[in-house]
DNA sequence: GATAAGATGTTA
DNA sequence: AACATCTTATCA
């Protein structure tokens, strides 16, 4: 990883790291930890498979333009944008690149610290805790309870990256990412 | 182990 | 009607 200017702090990530091409947002984020704070205490994990969806990208939900549900994705990055899916389940992801472009890093699973079952998008929002309350708040700070910190590096040789999981459109792009060998990536 | 189907409600 | 998913059942 860069030195940003985040790595003084050795702590909370702050928007400059968002704030860039969404690929590079994907694949920076494995090592990063997740922790959410409610008053059942602290959730942590360390994040280590994404997926990357960008405005040109046809599977992502801003394709189409501004609707009620993707005008997060245009907004700056750094943000929580959370979605409901398939009746029952949320999915959890942050946004990238500057202000009116959209684009977002699908958090897709998690090594857990203190916590269980994060080995998939929809069961990572399950064991944290993570809803549609959630969706916008601001993950550069931590008074939302949500927020990612510095925790630790790969090389790119320990990155796999991939196809991304469970779309149709646009199926063929190389835009998951995941730590070799890791034990906790999401079932196919 | 692999594959299939069911749950369930929002979205455009 | 499709959906950035997961669980359970039914094979082998």
């Amino acid at each position: 990883m860069v030195d940003f200017e985040y790595n003084i702090y050795m702590g909370i990530i702050g928007r400059n790291f968002y704030n860039r091409n969404t690929l590079e947002v994907a694949k920076d984020l494995l090592g990063c930890k997740l922790c959410r704070f409610t008053e059942n205490g602290i959730q942590e994990g360390v994040i280590v498979e994404t997926e990357a969806y960008t405005h040109d990208d046809p599977a992502c939900h801003a394709y189409s333009g501004k609707t009620p549900r993707s005008i997060t994705l245009f907004k700056k990055s750094g943000l929580a944008y959370v979605y409901f899916i398939y009746g029952m389940y949320h999915c959890f992801n942050v946004t990238t690149e500057p202000e009116g472009i959209a684009g977002a890093v699908l958090i897709r699973a998690l090594e857990p610290l203190n916590i269980k079952d994060t080995n998939g998008p929809a069961k990572l929002c399950r064991a944290m805790n993570i809803t549609k309350e959630l969706n916008e708040v601001d993950l550069t700070c931590k008074k939302s309870g949500l927020w990612i910190e510095e925790f630790k590096h790969f090389d790119n040789s320990e990155i796999i990256t991939t196809t991304r999981i469970g779309i149709k459109q646009a199926a063929d792009y190389p835009w998951r990412f995941y730590v070799k060998g890791n034990k906790f990536i999401s079932k196919p």
